[in-house]
DNA sequence: TCTCGGGTACTCTGAATAGAGTACTCATCG
DNA sequence: CGATGAGTACTCTATTCAGAGTACCCGAGA
């Protein structure tokens, strides 16, 4: 209970949902799933009761009324105080304006790369290649189906905007599965040697003073 | 203290750490630190220790001995099982030919867009934009010296798809911020019809059947 | 009528984390 | 020689979160 103040994006989904009318939580999830903003912030109730309780603590939103339909469960109806007007526009300006580096899985494994055999690597990065391929094309095929639904381009940003990356992501790893068949790759001969050796497997060299011209810093 | 399985990638990084030689949890922080892994894996000492309890739990390493150094903490040193190694292998293998989705926030920020009014957006992803610039430069600097310093590209992949990634953010983020002020984003009349009014905020229409040629589901 | 799946609206629990804190050493500088 | 600051090597705690679980209702089909 209580979210790290501007952690969980989650927040902000409640809150700009809150701005457009009162509603209860599930009535929010729901909303949410709904409008597809699930592939865009994770979403789940654990999380979102969480984080509606630390926003009343914060004072952002206040319970309004609680039904009970039949013997179903209670719904808290919250709806949006000022303050949490002026947060919600606050944290998204603040998150269109300023980039912030996110950590993601496949940066991470190519951090590892040299711990794999070369061929091994170039195998599994074609692989990557199709599976982002067939992304692609699941994601035209829900542009299309969207657009046919007249719903206008500016609901759809966010999933323009990861075509966007899944495209330059595919070019980059079509790039270096080339580079590294190719051995145009600078630091293949080591890496290749290491694994052809069957050498206790060695992650990263000593950072390495070039063959030829060695010690260049005087 | 017990890790979901493969959800840290810092898991992977103490396994492929340890697959060079054996160290103590402190010893593979620094050396992470060193190879500027740390820009690619979360890495803070909390889920450091956690992770590596957690590695023990699993077989996947062993503690091989503990050392005292004068009065400081003793230090544990772990080597990788047969097993872990497996494991490492399996999980790179994994986590390159198979993209996740990643949540980025830039992502979940498009998804509100119509919450701020369009101007104010537009000038929000002109800030997004040069801040990006720099960082594009910061980073090129970044890559210069390191070339340098003669180590070869191989160990520094991850950076170079980072700064891929920035590039296409920075030409969607252009583009968008063009297509708001030029007036050609589909759905933009509404959004600025909505923010002209001071009506309520209103985050999101109704799925808007057009208006010319309405009911066509027949 | 019974029951089966699907939807509503949460609640609970056990991990997993981030980040600060601890407790010591060693080098340096005035 | 004492203070200061950086480095070593963890440990602790308060959140945070994901996912499963609960308890109910409703409509359709056998």
């Amino acid at each position: 209970m209580a979210v790290r103040n501007r952690s969980n994006p989650l927040a902000l989904a409640v809150l700009i949902c809150l701005s457009e009318r009162p509603m209860h939580p599930y009535e929010v999830a729901t909303t949410l799933r709904q409008r597809q903003k699930h592939e865009s912030v994770r979403l789940n109730y654990g999380s979102l009761y969480a984080v509606v309780a630390s926003l009343e603590k914060r004072g952002l939103i206040v319970p309004q009324a609680t039904k009970r339909a039949g013997r179903l469960p209670e719904r808290t109806v919250y709806r949006l105080t000022d303050a949490g007007l002026i947060e919600a526009h606050d944290w998204l300006t603040d998150l269109i304006s300023t980039p912030v580096k996110d950590f993601t899985s496949f940066e991470a494994a190519l951090s590892f790369l040299p711990a794999l055999p070369p061929e091994a690597v170039v195998d599994l990065l074609r692989e990557r290649a199709l599976r982002l391929e067939a992304e692609l094309v699941q994601a035209a095929a829900l542009q299309e189906l969207v657009t046919q639904q007249r719903l206008p381009r500016l609901f759809w940003v966010e999933e323009e905007f990861r075509t966007v990356l899944r495209e330059a992501e595919l070019d980059y790893v079509r790039r270096l599965a080339r580079e590294i068949e190719g051995g145009t790759l600078e630091g293949l001969d080591w890496w290749a040697e290491i694994h052809r050796t069957g050498a206790e497997p060695v992650w990263e060299p000593p950072p390495l003073a070039a063959g030829a011209e060695a010690a260049a810093d005087a």
